[in-house]
DNA sequence: TTCACCCGTTATGTATACAGGAGGAATACA
DNA sequence: TGTATTCCTCCTGTATACATAACGGGTGAA
């Protein structure tokens, strides 16, 4: 399929799904609002049956709630909710690692995931705040947290980390971007890319409960930055769903 | 709301989704089979919206499958899907029990667990296997893990719980209903229970890894259930959704 | 006999029409 | 002026019609 066909072959509800998570997203829409079918269907240019689809799936997502008298508001979410959703991640993803610890994995899925380290290791330009590192860095912190989840083998529990990481604020990605705005978090890096090898150690060693205890605390280093990143408006603004984030100061 | 109202105030949708549920769950579709549309539409009455709508919050859900090429088709799931959605539902409710443990509950709510617990304790006829005893069980022991639950005052934790538990053979009272049949199982009732005390007493302790501990335990308990009735094809029968459940036995 | 291709059937994805109900504005009354 | 009521508008839920793509049967050739 070649690149510019893309937006052809797509399905319509695919395509209003993506265009609406990004209108949610980047806060075109304000939390709490409530969405129009109607209104929707004039702005994304497709008809009610997808766009109806694709409501109901980011209600499941967790990106809108169902009003109970019909139709669908953007979610709100307050630090506390946050903090929440970070933790479940970091159980479910301690739980990913426990099983690959415990359960042991092939050889070469595991020097996939030391490869990815090194390469981390070797974004040189980190420290220096270039950009162009910084977005490495996101990629390839993401997929070092794709391959820990499919180490654990189990599509059920992919998919409910999968589930957990929709809310991007909580996903292990949520806040990166922010950090390269962030002198102090840049600390948090150097702590996340040495939480990332003993994860790995443990897991090759199968150490479950190890494992299981990184996962958690390395995912905690997420409501660091987020806490960091309340400080610094600027750099919670980088950060995806913002705009979703209940704020006692905001009116 | 009047009794007898009920089906024809309830949205066509929600009628549609509780009926192909029930069809999933009885067993009435086989594992692997495609849902045609119209098939549905004619099996419940209802027209191809509604039942759309029904098919993708199933597949939600978990119960469904989409396929590639368009549809959904009844999902299978094997012996260790099952033990990873009891895991997954362990590591859920383990945080949960954590998060009660470590922030501290109020009192009115510890003692709703303990008087629920009195009343499991009054079940004298538990041991002799009288039916209306265990139906009394199933409600009882729901409502304990109920009250768990929303114990963590945590909405994004109750999401994903839920979500677990929508997986008949994963939820807390997915078993329940075979252990009538199968007199091992009867000695699990009693562990049950004990953990169930140990349980609360840790949270009323603030001993949050205990907790945590205890509720991973305590899922297990559904896996030794089923590994019992595995043996007894007359007991899995009792357990809702055992149609699903990939058997290398069975062709 | 087996494989490949073609065509008809059927199912899904999408659009749209219609009905019932919720919510808000305007008006009448206290 | 405040409140209750009524009416109107818009929205959602549902049904259905249409187009396109998939699946299967059948036929032909190797």
């Amino acid at each position: 399929m070649a690149e510019g066909e893309f937006e052809r072959s797509v399905s319509q509800t695919m395509k209003a799904q993506l265009a609406l998570r990004e209108l949610i997203l980047s806060g075109a829409l304000r939390q709490g609002e409530r969405l129009s079918e109607l209104a929707v269907v004039e702005r994304l240019g497709v008809s009610r049956t997808p766009v109806r689809m694709a409501l109901v799936r980011l209600e499941e997502e967790g990106l809108l709630e169902a009003i109970p008298s019909g139709g669908f508001a953007v979610k709100a979410f307050s630090e506390s909710d946050i903090d929440d959703a970070i933790e479940i991640r970091g159980a479910l993803e301690g739980l990913a690692a426990r099983f690959a610890a415990e359960r042991g994995v092939a050889r070469g899925r595991l020097a996939e995931l030391k490869d990815c380290l090194a390469e981390i290791d070797a974004l040189k330009g980190l420290s220096d705040g270039s950009e162009e590192s910084f977005s490495d860095y996101v990629r390839l912190n993401a997929r070092f947290h794709a391959l820990l989840h499919a180490l654990a083998d189990s599509p059920a529990l992919m998919r409910q980390i999968e589930r957990a990481c929709a809310l991007p604020f909580a996903s292990p990605s949520g806040f990166v971007q922010a950090q390269a705005r962030l002198p102090q978090s840049r600390f948090i890096l150097v702590l996340a890319q040495d939480q990332h090898r003993c994860l790995v150690e443990a897991i090759e060693n199968r150490e479950g409960e190890r494992a299981d205890a990184l996962a958690r605390e390395h995912a905690r280093l997420a409501r660091r930055n987020l806490r960091l990143a309340f400080r610094d408006p600027s750099a919670l603004d980088l950060v995806a769903g913002a705009a979703l984030i209940k704020r006692p100061g905001r009116h």
